[in-house]
RNA sequence: GCCUAGGUGGCGGAAUUGGUUUACGCGCACGACUCAAAAUCGUGUGCCGCAAGGCAUGUGGGUUCGAGUCCCACCCUAGGCACCA
């Protein structure tokens, strides 16, 4: 009988989905041990699941069977990440509602997902533009507004010309949209933002005891950007206000030659001197206008002077001001010190527009004439540093700061999140503008409080006549924010979900919809129209799949009792969490963000989500470049499961290397593991063919060989070493070195076999049967059907036995200088002197110890003699 | 420029953590079965050499009886960050 996997894995496809897929469902409670093994939900594009997926929805698969099987109670969630723009498009292109075809999408991703076996626990299924989850979106988000952790602000966004609306610095790729690849432009627009620069520090220090792949570690590290430095005032004679500016080098304060402010500066206009004031003009209204890829691109300094100068606060030194957009206002105080002889910056600026360049910080204490910047602070001493000469610059720093008053000060490279998006397919914000309340906050005397703790500003409302006010609203006069038992907010029907490309949402034009009244004063209130960002939902899905459906269907007014504190403190923390590494510096650190929100509200008991991650590495072509579709090499999943059915897809997978490792795809190595399939399928029908035969009475040609009891033992212990190196291997998440100990096993099993009783066959294979049910669970139940009156779910993971690896020899490998000359199999009870001397009279060992004088001998016990001569 | 991961046969990759390099699989060669092909099974397969033997884990040094593994310097590949003051 041929392997016919079609058939076998529509067999028990139909047979879980009989069942309602129970066999996976986990238990909120339970006395076994738990396990919370999560994947990356999808975003359920028209393409479908892609090899990449598959490679880490196997993976967390594998480890759920095989934790399953060692009884743990495992929750192994799926669901969709279904809001976003690609759909969002395709509605408008093809005149369908998004949520039609997101739908759609959903059903054939749920439909793959079944077809290659991954045992979900659909009950907990979510997708984050059901109206049922986004409530708690929105929730989490009218919290967020509340606790003062939401403003509105107009400054200049990303703004992508194709996609029509605002994103992320997050979303950005070298100044062009992650998803169009439009280059980007600065528009300067109404938008809210979180502030998640409120966590910074926070979301830095917890980094450090996850369980993460180091570089993603690093890269939120870098993303996060803090750095140590001083904050003092330059005066400029002729205006009242003082320029702050920040510095990470303090010891080279003497020496500025210049200060240079970026062309957003508030102060621009004020220190402009009259006779240079069109030349400022004209070079900030250019600057404004450059992308800001056009503005990093740009080789040489560009720059202009004000015409003022400020007075170097160390050493009185009267030193120009200029304007030049190599200062970015986005970091530190938008004005920095010029110290061109000991930063590269100022050294082009500087020589560039023969501005003065003084040493002061110097190797070896003398001048030199430099011709780039020293940038050291490890070697050196200051000169022309009046009282600091001879001070080593780590030591100068502080010496300064208490010489000229300088506060210590923290910058991150970390910026707000933007966090609307003018498009359709998207939450809605939970929020509305009513001109009465913004009137009586305008009119109101009241202050903000400074703290920015969560927990401190529990209670915060602000009166004002019979109303009271939230820190958000209070924050942002005129924004209502929504009450609870209003939400959801559910999107409306629209005709239309074109944006319109003038920064206002398609819903902005639904008068019906945006016209409401204030729930805080009841008066004329239009809504939010912008929506979401994509990432929203993803901020918080893993703990709907722990607190699951029935939870999500309780009302928004019933927060309490949905944040189930015994539900979440059992599940929590995720275990173990896989996806791919572009999520490092967006999802990853949202959802880090949302959870310590969530925490400091009280309704979580850790601060963490994650406890480990793993990053699948990319799949490439065959042709080693990255799969996409203009290059014509992407590897359609469907087709290859169509012919070598799921398990070899499955197993080929795991099998191509490390799962962390990119590797290029190859479809001639699947045919060694559907060889192994087959092999382990022919294996098993014969057996179960020679038992049926017996029964008939009919006599089995080939079971002539009497049982051979050494190779018995040999078949038995190899068993062993395969469950003790698969077991390990799972754990360690080494799916690559499990199937090829697989594979080792099968190889000496059917070598071996005839010399077997049939009683050893069947319960050797039967035990390897079980190792090989994580990685092809179809043909594994198949198989042990053939014996079995119960699901294969129900077997316990095989176990094995330390004693049985004991040797009664071992082979020693006999080198002279180190070199390999000839080998020695030596029982246990040869003693050293035994070996030694054996292993010297060797032939081929003799040949290179003779006439040479006896140095040394190295003796390592099981395993070498090494002759020194 | 900085950070992270990595460089082992024709290819994907193993290597008990300092102890017989190249497991497992692909590919290739030869053989069996077949009228033939496919499939399957068997044997072989790092390089040079007829052989003895020599040489091989990116390159060059070092430590060691012994290095893919440890140390130093450099080169290359992939990914991330980048006018961050």
């Amino acid at each position: 009988m041929k392997y016919n996997h079609n058939q076998i894995e529509k067999k028990w496809q139909k047979a879980w989905k009989k069942k309602n897929f129970r066999l996976w469902q986990a238990e909120n409670f339970s006395k076994k041990k738990k396990f919370y093994i999560l994947d990356m939900f999808p975003y359920p594009s028209g393409d479908g699941l892609h090899v990449g997926h598959i490679e880490g929805y196997t993976a967390t698969d594998i480890y759920s069977r095989f934790l399953r099987m060692q009884g743990l109670n495992v929750l192994h969630p799926m669901g969709w990440d279904a809001f976003g723009l690609p759909a969002e498009n395709y509605a408008i292109k093809n005149k369908v509602h998004p949520l039609a075809i997101t739908q759609k999408n959903i059903n054939h991703f749920r439909e793959q997902s079944e077809t290659i076996g991954l045992s979900y626990d659909w009950t907990r299924e979510v997708s984050t533009c059901d109206p049922e989850y986004y409530k708690w979106t929105q929730w989490i988000v009218l919290k967020m507004f509340e606790k003062g952790l939401a403003y509105q602000s107009i400054r200049p966004i990303n703004w992508c010309p194709s996609c029509k609306t605002g994103l992320a610095n997050e979303d950005l790729e070298n100044g062009r949209c992650e998803r169009c690849k439009s280059e980007i432009e600065r528009r300067p627009m109404r938008q809210w933002f979180l502030k998640i620069t409120d966590y910074a520090d926070r979301l830095l220090q917890d980094l450090k005891p996850l369980n993460w792949p180091e570089g993603v570690k690093e890269m939120q590290k870098n993303w996060i950007g803090k750095s140590f430095g001083y904050e003092f005032e330059f005066a400029s004679p002729g205006i009242p206000e003082k320029i702050k500016v920040f510095t990470t080098r303090l010891d080279t304060i003497f020496g500025v030659t210049f200060l240079v402010l970026a062309p957003e500066h508030p102060l621009v206009n004020k220190l402009t001197t009259a006779e240079n004031r069109e030349r400022v003009r004209q070079y900030v209204s250019q600057s404004k206008n450059k992308t800001e890829l056009a503005r990093e691109a740009e080789k040489e300094k560009t720059g202009v002077f004000t015409g003022s100068y400020v007075v170097n606060p160390a050493n009185h030194k009267r030193v120009p001001v200029w304007v030049a957009d190599y200062v970015m206002m986005t970091y530190g105080t938008g004005a920095v010190m010029g110290v061109p002889a000991h930063d590269e910056r100022d050294f082009a600026f500087a020589k560039k527009f023969a501005l003065e360049i003084i040493e002061v910080i110097s190797p070896d204490g003398q001048e030199h004439l430099l011709d780039e910047a020293y940038t050291d602070v490890d070697d050196g001493v200051l000169i022309h540093s009046g009282p600091f000469d001879r001070t080593p610059p780590k030591l100068a720093q502080e010496k300064i700061a208490n010489f000229m008053n300088a506060k210590k000060a923290v910058h991150y490279k970390l910026e707000d999140w933007g966090f609307d998006r003018q498009r359709y397919w998207g939450e809605p914000m939970p929020l509305v503008y009513c001109e009465n309340c913004h009137n009586k906050l305008k009119n109101a005397n009241y202050q903000l409080p400074i703290t920015n703790e969560i927990s401190k500003i529990e209670n915060w409302k602000l009166k004002i006549g019979n109303l009271g006010f939230s820190l958000g609203e209070a924050m942002n006069p005129g924004w209502i924010g929504l009450k609870e038992k209003d939400l959801p907010l559910t999107l409306p029907k629209v005709k239309y979900y074109e944006p319109t490309g003038t920064g206002e949402s398609p819903l902005a034009n639904i008068e019906s919809w945006v016209n409401v009244k204030c729930p805080n004063c009841g008066s004329k209130a239009k809504r939010e129209t912008n929506t979401m960002p994509q990432w929203a939902g993803s901020c918080w899905y893993y703990l709907a799949f722990a607190l699951g459906n029935k939870q999500i269907k309780l009302k928004a007014s019933q927060a309490k009792k949905f944040w189930d504190r015994k539900i979440l403190e059992y599940w929590s923390p995720v275990d173990f969490y896989v996806g791919g590494v572009e999520h490092a510096t967006r999802h990853l650190i949202y959802a880090r963000f949302w959870h310590k929100f969530l925490f400091d509200l009280g309704v979580l008991p850790d601060v963490e989500p994650f406890a480990k991650l793993v990053n699948q590495g990319l799949i490439s072509g065959s042709d080693g470049e990255k799969m996409s579709k203009s290059r014509g090499n992407v590897v359609n999943p469907d087709e290859i499961v169509k012919k070598f059915g799921a398990d070899s897809v499955r197993i080929y997978e795991m099998f191509m290397g490390p799962l962390e490792a990119a590797k290029p795809w190859d479809t001639n190595g699947i045919v060694g593991i559907y060889r192994f399939l087959n092999r382990v399928w022919q294996t098993a029908i014969n057996l179960q063919q020679k038992t049926y035969n017996k029964k008939q009475k009919t006599r089995s040609n080939q079971s002539t060989n009497k049982p051979d009891k050494e190779e018995t033992n040999k078949i038995k212990r190899l068993l062993h070493q395969t469950i003790k190196k698969v077991t390990e291997d799972i754990k360690a998440m080494q799916f690559n070195t499990a199937i090829s100990a697989q594979m080792e096993f099968l190889n000496g099993f059917i070598d071996a076999k005839t010399r077997l009783s049939e009683k050893d066959r069947k319960d050797f294979l039967s035990q390897f049967i079980l190792l090989l049910y994580p990685f092809a669970p179809h043909l594994a139940s198949e198989v042990w059907s053939f014996s079995n009156k119960t699901l294969i779910e129900s077997g316990k993971w095989p176990k094995f036995d330390e004693a049985l690896f004991k040797k009664q020899s071992f082979v020693y490998a006999i080198q002279v200088n180190g070199k390999i000359r000839d080998t020695l199999t030596a029982p246990l009870s040869m003693s050293q002197e035994e070996i030694v001397k054996k292993s010297s009279m060797s032939p081929k060992v003799s040949k290179w110890l003779q006439g040479k004088k006896l140095k040394q001998t190295i003796f390592v016990k099981d395993k070498i003699v090494n002759f020194v001569v």
